[in-house]
DNA sequence: GTCTATAGTGCGATAGAC
DNA sequence: GTCTATCGCACTATAGAC
């Protein structure tokens, strides 16, 4: 019998998403999720530093993704066509077929306050990698700023479109749109 | 002696600031903010449903002057002077005379990371609400999400510029020229 | 791996306002 | 009498210290 298996993380991560999914995120304990999985408490907490992160590991590859996609941009991009580039980027993350298991996850965090909190907390963070791979880049504040926020909350605004029932549209279909449409908003009419 | 003094909650919140910013958030306790102005810890989480919540009693008030403002808006405004003017009336609560207690407030948040959380989560109750709100008069998705979610964000990177300590301009100053930023930005090159 | 402080909840009792 | 603010106590889970 082995002492310990690869992958604890991830097994502890596949173990709280049923659980939560199937009792509900305060009604499962930590004690729980690590014993379903033959862990003690103690080692569930030792690679998540509280309950709610168990969810939310995979945050790091996403705002990879945003960082790598600006940095690969062509050389005479405008701001905002570098948030296209990233935008573009992170989709590659989730493939329609990773809908489903995204669903569930949202459904989890969408019925725990706590839990939204922790998911805006990421996306805020993703924010500012954001902001931060622009003014590497060279972008000028507050441009650096705006277009990182603006960004993130393209992502935020097409990711819950994307999880939608009757949605049947690539992730990267809906930020390209959804783009479109930012642009269209605020370049309208240049009211003053 | 009587058993029980109006103004329960501001005194809380009056109390909890001092402490935090003296003692730090973490070393503080729920029931010595409490006991500090004769409470038990019982009552402090009849008032606040957590320790944090005791930071941010007065958001509301924030959401009611954005959405007042959008109320109040010229009829035939755009989605984007809609905002405009939901800023210009939010800027109103924020005098300069209160720059230095919003300071203070927010180098404790800025100190630790679950208040940052939840400061977060009130952008995004905030950015909610003014979408509902553009929604209500008329304006069409995804523009009404959009620019909801706008509003928040030159909200958020605004105020934060209106607290450096070398800043001297008003927030609504502030505010105005973060909006003709994001449109100079969004709108600047129409690529597609 | 154990031990502990503290956040936060549930329920019942009390005291004053109306 | 009702209603509401406060208190007191027992309790669990989280999370960190040792």
């Amino acid at each position: 019998m082995v002492r310990w298996q690869p992958g604890t993380s991830e097994r502890l991560q596949a173990a709280a998403l049923d659980l939560f999914a199937s009792r509900g995120y305060e009604q499962t304990t930590a004690a729980e999720i690590a014993q379903s999985v033959g862990l003690t408490e103690r080692t569930f907490f030792r690679h998540f530093s509280d309950k709610r992160e168990v969810l939310f590991h995979g945050q790091e590859q996403l705002t990879e993704a945003f960082v790598g996609g600006v940095a690969a941009a062509p050389a005479d991009a405008t701001p905002m066509e570098l948030v296209g580039v990233a935008l573009d980027t992170a989709a590659e993350l989730f493939p329609d077929e990773r809908r489903s298991h995204s669903r569930l996850r949202q459904s989890v965090i969408g019925q725990n306050p706590a839990l939204q909190e922790r998911e805006r907390h990421k996306m805020s963070v993703l924010a500012s990698a954001m902001s931060d791979a622009l003014r590497a880049r060279g972008v000028a504040e507050p441009a650096a700023t705006l277009a990182g926020q603006s960004a993130a909350m393209v992502f935020g605004v097409a990711f819950g479109q994307w999880l939608r029932d009757d949605e049947e549209r690539s992730l990267a279909d809906i930020q390209r749109e959804l783009l479109a449409a930012l642009r269209g908003l605020t370049g309208a009419s240049p009211t003053g």
